[in-house]
RNA sequence: UGGGGCGUCGCCAAGCGGUAAGGCACUGGGUUUUGAUCCCAGCAUUCGUAGGUUCGAAUCCUGCCGCCCCAGCCA
């Protein structure tokens, strides 16, 4: 069960809202994506603060694609993140909308604010209006085209939807102050033209495109919006958001607030970036599974539960920071403890031979698929005389701190019989080819009388046993803070080249050939796996490691052990 | 150097004038046929910093320091 959201300056500001009765008591948000990307982790957090917040209060949230620049805006987006959202858990029901709905309305709206002598057609070039426009501690010069008549602006508007202009023309600005501090007052641009271009949804009807910062609070209003929220840099944009609503005549005014974006060591959160990985052939796409992205999650493995998870428990503030990996893996860690069943399974397999277990027998095991929930039921494993072990659970020698198998040592066989080393045997080369055992043939489900034995490893039958591959994904940067970048340097210098470690020779026990890619399981002191949707065709198993288990033992191993 | 923000434990983050929540990480100890899980204990005399107001300040005021964002016809 999820735990309750706790709350954050945000829902302050909306319950306060709701206590002075704002907005008739109506709580309406929406997450309105640029479909020029595929959704990553940070527009998790996004999503989750506004259709959290609609179900908190008795909402709404609508998804709403932002699509004003059809240049970088393409179907593939639009689809991809309509299946993202819905597989994080959200739907919008029957509220999905386009900013493109809206073009004729913006466009009325715009002839609105030119006959009220608030917006005017400007000639400036873009080198021309960058010198004009001043720098952040010179004012600005207003443009020659800024006293144009109401009239002329008029008709030069029409013209330009008209199509009578080529790109870059002319634009439409509004008219505001040339001399304030804030960039973004400084006669911002309101509408561009675009030609040979086939928008997504409109194709060619339109040749003038609106701008983010006219078509976003237009948009709000005419969804009854009634709290529009956004990440920090668009803070600045905000008197600009609430001028465009006082000017014009729309039927309510939004509340923009915003909080910080999500950063996360060793990735990226930038649709500029993560976009140039899967295109530049960095990772295998947008999917890649060491992407951050909710396509390259989910084939890794993550459930949208750890993800929510994730969003609940970092939090809603104005503070930028950087959030440690380990608590992304630690939201998987624990939805996956609780929720996996548990396997076996051999990545570096080292063959072992039980000597006093006859050749032609074998046995078949009983093991709980839970070690704790015993709803999840059990399993049959085959047994014999030849198994794999891992190669990391044998040492010729070691401390009394290693508890796995040594030679002339015990350990139990995870859900089977103690074993002993009896004997090693090596190829010329003086590599350990192959163990030879014993087996206490008392020691099933019950411990051995007189002597404890304190190692468990797990293992797969040599007969029996499935081959496939493994992969092992490791952070995609080697950087914690993979942005930053010496002088000179491009962030793709800091990608991990040990980011993906593919095992083929593993052995699987033989339940999980029959495995599926909608379920994760926990290979038994190895971590959590699951099978990768795009190669489950294929006649060997190839399974993805979402995250490996804790490993107190690791540390005791390296420290000096 | 103009404007807008932000600074509470290693990382997130509560706190909203009455004497520092919680999570992750970490450190001990216990249980365990996963060195996992689980359990129990520990972990900020101090809130960027220096002053001020107050019986009382992380919370209010002032100065300073540090970090982030803004000069697209991107969003």
């Amino acid at each position: 069960m999820e735990k309750s959201t706790p709350s954050h300056f945000i829902r302050q500001i909306i319950e306060q809202d709701l206590q002075a009765g704002k907005n008739d008591g109506r709580v309406h948000t929406r997450f309105p994506p640029e479909p020029n990307g595929y959704l990553h982790i940070g527009h998790a957090k996004s999503i989750v603060l506004n259709f959290g917040i609609a179900k908190a209060f008795q909402g709404q949230c609508n998804l709403r694609f932002d699509d004003t620049n059809p240049h970088k805006e393409n179907i593939e987006f639009v689809d991809s993140i309509q299946e993202d959202v819905r597989w994080l858990g959200y739907d919008w029901q029957d509220r999905l909308y386009y900013a493109s709905d809206y073009f004729q309305q913006l466009h009325d709206f715009a002839v609105e604010l030119i006959m009220a002598g608030k917006a005017y057609v400007c000639d400036l070039d873009g080198e021309q209006m960058r010198a004009y426009r001043g720098t952040l501690n010179e004012p600005g010069r207003e443009s020659p085209y800024r006293s144009r008549s109401m009239e002329e602006n008029l008709d030069l508007f029409a013209r330009m939807k008209a199509g009578e202009f080529a790109d870059g023309e002319r634009v439409l600005r509004a008219k505001i102050d040339m001399a304030s501090p804030n960039m973004n007052l400084r006669d911002p641009t309101l509408y561009r033209i675009r030609h040979g271009v086939i928008h997504h949804q409109t194709g060619e009807a339109w040749c003038i495109y609106p701008m983010y910062d006219y078509t976003h609070p237009v948009s709000d209003a005419l969804e009854g919006i009634t709290h529009s929220l956004c990440t920090l840099e668009f803070e600045d944009h905000r008197p600009l958001y609430d001028w465009v609503l006082d000017n014009i005549s729309v039927p309510c005014h939004p509340q923009q607030i915003e909080f910080s974006r999500l950063n996360l060591e060793y990735t990226v959160l930038s649709k500029r970036k993560l976009t140039q990985l899967a295109e530049e052939g960095f990772v295998e796409g947008w999917n890649d599974p060491r992407m951050p992205t909710l396509a390259g999650l989910r084939r890794r493995g993550f459930t949208p539960a750890s993800i929510r998870e994730f969003c609940r428990r970092i939090g809603i503030t104005k503070s930028d920071g950087l959030v440690e990996m380990g608590v992304l893996e630690n939201c998987i860690r624990e939805d996956l403890d609780a929720h996996a069943p548990r396997r076996m399974a051999v990545m570096h397999p080292l063959k072992l031979v039980i000597e006093n277990y006859p050749e032609a027998r074998s046995e078949s095991l009983t093991a709980p698929n839970h070690p704790k929930d015993e709803t999840m039921g059990q399993r049959q494993i085959p047994f014999c005389r030849e198994i794999y072990i891992d190669r990391a659970d044998f040492r010729e020698q070691a401390n009394k701190k290693y508890k796995r198998l040594v030679t002339g040592g015990e350990v139990r066989l995870r859900n089977a019989y103690v074993i002993k080393c009896e004997a090693v045997v090596k190829n010329n080369q003086g590599e350990i080819i192959e163990l030879r055992c014993s087996h206490d043939p008392d020691t099933l489900g019950r411990n051995p009388q007189g002597r404890k034995v304190r190692g468990v490893i797990h293992w797969v039958s040599a007969r029996h046993g499935v081959k496939g591959e493994v992969r092992l994904y490791d952070r995609l940067f080697s950087r914690a803070n993979a942005d930053s970048v010496e002088e000179g340097g491009r962030f793709t210098d800091n990608l991990n080249p040990d980011s993906l470690r593919t095992l083929t020779d593993c052995y699987f026990e033989p339940m999980l050939a029959e495995a599926d890619t909608d379920e994760q399981y926990q290979f038994e002191r190895e971590g959590y796996f699951i099978l990768d949707g795009l190669e489950a065709g294929r006649e060997q198993p190839v399974f993805n490691r979402i995250v490996t288990l804790r490993d107190s033992w690791a540390k005791i191993d390296q420290g000096g052990g």
